[in-house]
DNA sequence: AACACGGGGAG
DNA sequence: CTCCCAGTGTT
C-alpha cells in the first residue's frame, strides 16, 4: 500500500484528485496565474461569495487596482466602489489596509511564508493556506466549506463544522489525503466541492474519489456535512429621506461598525419644516443573513431653495447628483431605490 | 466559544 | 421559504 508522509494509505485518493482536476478544472481568469497579488484578491472575493456572483467584481478590481501599489495608493472610497454589490464590506476595507502594510511591511512584495501572509489585513488561515500553497509550494490544506463536505462525505464524519474547532479537525482530516502538490491539491476540492460534491444533489455517479467515500458506500451522503447552529434574523427597521433638489440629493457615509460599513446612505431625519416637501412614500424590505430589513423611505422634493440651503447648512449631509450616484457606493436597496427614481 | 457581517442562487 | 457559498474580525 502507498503511503504518504503522513502515513496515512490515502495518497491515491489525493492523486485521484489531482488527475480529476487536470482534465476538469474550471477555467477561471485567475487559474493561468501564480501572481500572488491576484490570487490573494480572488480569494478575498469569493469568500462567502459563489464564483457566478463575484467574477465580473473580480475582473474589474483587477482591471483598475492590477497590482499592490495600485490598490494602496488608491481612495478608500474608489476601493469600495468596485466592492459595491458585493457584501461583506469589511473585506474592501481589509484589502485595502493590507496592500499598505505589503508597502510599507514588505517593500511593496507580497510575502512568501505562511505566517507572514497571515500577518496581512482580513486575511485569516483559510486565505494564508491558499495563496502560501498556489503561489509558493507552501503545504497547508486551504480548509473551507468545500473540505467541510467532501471530507465528512469521504469519511463519513460526523463531526459538528459548526463547532469552532473545525477548521482544525478537518485540517487534519486532509492531511490524510494531501498530495505533493498541494496548491493544486487546494483548487480541486474546490472544484470537487462545488461541482461534484454539490451541498444537494452531488454527482456522485461522476465523483474520482467514490469508491472510496463512505458515505456513499453507506448511502448517508445526505447526512453530511453535520451542522447544528442554525441562524436566526432579527428584524431591523430603518427609515431613510430621499432629499431631493434639481436632480440632486444628499447623503452620508456609514461609520465602519454595523451593516454596510462605510457605505453611503440617506438622511435618517429632516427638520419639521421639510415635512410639507414630501410627496410619498415607499417600504422596501430586504432580506440579510442575519438580518430582516425593512426600510421605509419618504420621497422629499424640496421645491424652496432657501429650505434646501438652510437643511444642508445645519446637517453635515453631502450633495451628489442623481445622475452620477453610481460613482458612489450605496447598500443594494438602495442602490435600487435610486435607479428606480431615475425612471421617473 | 459565539456571534456579526451581504447578497444571490439553488432546490 | 431554507440553506449555503474560495471566511474573518471582534468580543
Amino acid at each position: 500500500m502507498e503511503k504518504n508522509n503522513t502515513g496515512s494509505d490515502f495518497l491515491h485518493v489525493g492523486n485521484r484528485l489531482l488527475e480529476w482536476y487536470r482534465n476538469n478544472a474550471r477555467d477561471l481568469p485567475f487559474r493561468q496565474t501564480k501572481d500572488p497579488y491576484k490570487i490573494w484578491i480572488c480569494e478575498i472575493v469569493f469568500q462567502q461569495t459563489r464564483i457566478n456572483q463575484g467574477l465580473n467584481h473580480y475582473n474589474n478590481f483587477i482591471k483598475r487596482f492590477p497590482d499592490v501599489k495600485t490598490l494602496a495608493e488608491a481612495e478608500e472610497n474608489e476601493v469600495l466602489l468596485y466592492w459595491k454589490g458585493l457584501g461583506y464590506y469589511s473585506r474592501a476595507i481589509n484589502i485595502h489596509k493590507a496592500a499598505q502594510q505589503i508597502m510599507n511591511d514588505y517593500q511593496g512584495v507580497f510575502p512568501a511564508q505562511y505566517e507572514e501572509i497571515l500577518k496581512l489585513k482580513g486575511v485569516g488561515k483559510y486565505t494564508a493556506a491558499a495563496v502560501s500553497s498556489i503561489c509558493f509550494g507552501g503545504r497547508m490544506p486551504a480548509v473551507d466549506g468545500n473540505f467541510y463536505r467532501v471530507l465528512s462525505r469521504f469519511f463519513a464524519d460526523d463531526f459538528d463544522i459548526s463547532n469552532s474547532r473545525a477548521f482544525t479537525y478537518f485540517s487534519e482530516l486532509a492531511a490524510l489525503v494531501m498530495p505533493e502538490n498541494v496548491g493544486d491539491f487546494n483548487q480541486a476540492m474546490m472544484d470537487i466541492g462545488s461541482e461534484i460534491c454539490k451541498p444537494k444533489n452531488p454527482l456522485c455517479g461522476e465523483c474520482p474519489i467514490n469508491e472510496d467515500c463512505i458515505a456513499f458506500s453507506l448511502q448517508k451522503i445526505s447526512d453530511y456535512p453535520v451542522k447544528t447552529k442554525k441562524v436566526k434574523a432579527e428584524d431591523l427597521a430603518l427609515t431613510y429621506y430621499f432629499v431631493h433638489r434639481n436632480e440632486q440629493f444628499l447623503i452620508r457615509q456609514r461609520g465602519d461598525d454595523f451593516i454596510w460599513k462605510k457605505l453611503f446612505e440617506f438622511p435618517s431625519s429632516i427638520s419639521e419644516e421639510m415635512e410639507p416637501f414630501i410627496t410619498n412614500s415607499k417600504t422596501i424590505t430586504h432580506k440579510l443573513t442575519h438580518k430582516n430589513v425593512s426600510i421605509e423611505i419618504f420621497n422629499v422634493n424640496v421645491t424652496s431653495e432657501t429650505l434646501w440651503n438652510d437643511f444642508i447648512a445645519e446637517n453635515q449631509y453631502e450633495i451628489t447628483d442623481i445622475q452620477g450616484s453610481h460613482e458612489k457606493s450605496f447598500p443594494k436597496p438602495l442602490e435600487n431605490y435610486i435607479q428606480n427614481s431615475l425612471k421617473d
